[in-house]
DNA sequence: GATGAATGAGAGTTCATTCAT
DNA sequence: TATGAATGAACTCTCATTCAT
């Protein structure tokens, strides 16, 4: 947690620093990035970054929150905006369609969501996901409830297990895009225009098989 | 790939080495691994490393190869093993439970799983995972197209949907039970001696909804 | 160049490093020399020294261009003091022999000018030693050229050729006599007081034949 | 000295060796060349080479000896074939012109020929370097001595200085061409094909000048 | 509160040389 | 005589953190 000296600083401080750290932790990871080169680009002494973070971790913690936050309220709104009227998942499509497209234009939530999905120190993975994880089910579980109240899922569709895919579908659908072999299966790396669109169309016909009404 | 003279070796020796190796990335990852710490851990001196590989990566990738071939015999011979009578499902099960079993009991291929899937390096991990990708696809695929022409699999169920869900549900098996805060929804790092079989059973159960024949 | 921070330390900071980089690298050169033994001696962590120059090169650079201006700076002086009076000759062969006991009483420049001769590196043998022949060249070139326009030399001396010489002859000059089997002519390095005086003016001899006007 | 071991040596083993330590040294100078690379590239066990010679230096050494002796047969041969009918230093001046080309064909002998004059370590420079003038004064004094006698130099030309000179122009006649910035007056080091020639003339015009006959 | 110089452990890698076989 | 595995010191360079000013 950032001291209290960080939320007494100037705007414009503190702008500078999330910038310079959001970069270099984007850009390198956590263990990779240098505290040395978030300080040169803030325009900050490097014994700055001292006073107001605990440490390395600390800092880095307070960047993953954020930009958690920004990613959620993103995606919130998005929530709110889409029709829902001609059903769950034609709405769900559309939703994972902008979740695929806002990783596409936001390189530092992008990285963010890399980093916490690849911290490797276990203390630190464990701590940074599961922070991220009751964001993504602070949203998806009243939606997915919501749907099964209304009859768009099936009276006994196993929600906990749709909920559990979709944390492991969301991440890979923000990164596979840009990390070649992570994906051989569906090509979300291939360099054609549409092929995340029809990956995502792909996935959601496999949850509408697997707890929407039968046809 | 390791050199002419680390095929040479004494057999004592290369396992020294090797197990170092896998202790040190299983526990820091490939970027985090540090050769002194395996150097020291083995009783080997530093510049003995470097005459049994060209580098670290290669040190990296000759330990990835014998855990992956070993994670993978021992599935295919369980494969071959199972009863496959009753239906594709039940026996996925099995094999399911078998995998989650293998790696509670089995830390170093749980190590080198965790790494692999966890590199923060991306041009490493790009490399690492297309690997191991590979190697589940041999495996897996072959398996499911069997199960749709068998007609355990609906004749219209997307085969590769199937396959990109399960490279991601895969790891998740293997890693969760051991990373507090990583699957918040079915539980597996709960410290319940069956937890991970029922989770296990949930996933097998939306599989079977989405691409099995209609009950 | 040095960064900011080397231009903010304390001089007797700034004098250690010079004095133990000094040494080191006039005694093994650029490639030979070690950062590790510059920081010992000169009682700074290593660390340091990379808070003070960029790298390796960055340190010898700076090195060099300080020797090389004490040098031209020595030279320039004597160059202004020395009597012209008498005509060209005369006064190079007491611009010589200043050279020469300049090099005898200045270990460091000599060090400096030996390892600026000797760099095995190509790359590193070509920046260094386009520095230095440019100071060489900015100081002769306006000499020669006086004396042909005054008649010392004649009118269709090629002072470029002279100056081609010049630079092979100075630094042998300064070098030769501490570096035995490196000059097994005219006996620089024999230990008999006068023989560089000697030799100098043996050469001096050879230019006046070639480039004087005829007696 | 080589051992008594590498004299009974067959041939071709010799070679082998022979062959990789000059193109090893010959492309990274003493200090920089590798006896892993030699040994490898010869074919032969590291271990062996300390049977051949007593170190690096012993093995260098004797490599350094062999090409002084290439280069000097090289040209007495072309000494005893050029004509002298038209005077010294026409035939100075082909045989000048023909060192150059020699180096400019023969890349391994310039290249120990640099490493010769650039080692960096004093004992090992003195060593090689009065190895090499020793070869260089053998032919040239006699030459000019000849000269002086046949009446081609003057009779109180200064020999000795003369030989002092070309002991510096030859190795610089040889290398400057291939090392940029070492020659930034008669540009040696252009890429204009008669540059070097035209540098040759102008020096050997400055030669004559000096000690030839008064015309 | 801000600074930035100092630290020193640690990184991966290379190397000449030794010596048991 | 030939081998090549083993060594460990040495290399340049990076880094998070401390602390006096």
């Amino acid at each position: 947690m950032p001291t209290a000296t960080w939320e007494r600083l100037p705007e414009s401080r503190r702008r500078a620093v999330l910038t310079a750290a959001e970069a270099e932790f984007g850009a390198r990871g956590f263990s990779g990035g240098s505290l040395n080169v978030i300080a040169r680009n803030a325009g900050v002494a490097k014994g700055s970054l001292f006073q107001y973070f605990t440490d390395k971790a600390d800092l880095y913690a307070h960047l993953s929150e954020l930009a958690s936050r920004r990613i959620r309220a993103h995606m919130e709104e998005f929530i709110a905006r889409v029709s829902w009227a001609e059903g769950f998942f034609p709405a769900y499509t559309e939703l994972l369609l902008e979740w695929v497209e806002y990783f596409r234009t936001h390189e530092i939530e992008r990285a963010v969501t890399a980093a916490v999905n690849l911290e490797p120190d276990p203390a630190a993975r464990a701590a940074v996901r599961g922070v991220a994880n009751r964001h993504y089910l602070e949203v998806l579980r009243p939606m997915l409830q919501h749907a099964q109240a209304t009859g768009d899922l099936r009276a006994d569709a196993d929600v906990e297990a749709f909920l559990a895919l979709l944390l492991l579908v969301l991440p890979h659908l923000a990164l596979a895009p840009y990390s070649p072999g992570l994906d051989p299966v569906l090509g979300l790396a291939a360099d054609v225009p549409d092929q995340p669109a029809a990956a995502v169309r792909r996935l959601v016909a496999v949850f509408d098989a697997a707890f929407g009404q039968r046809h």
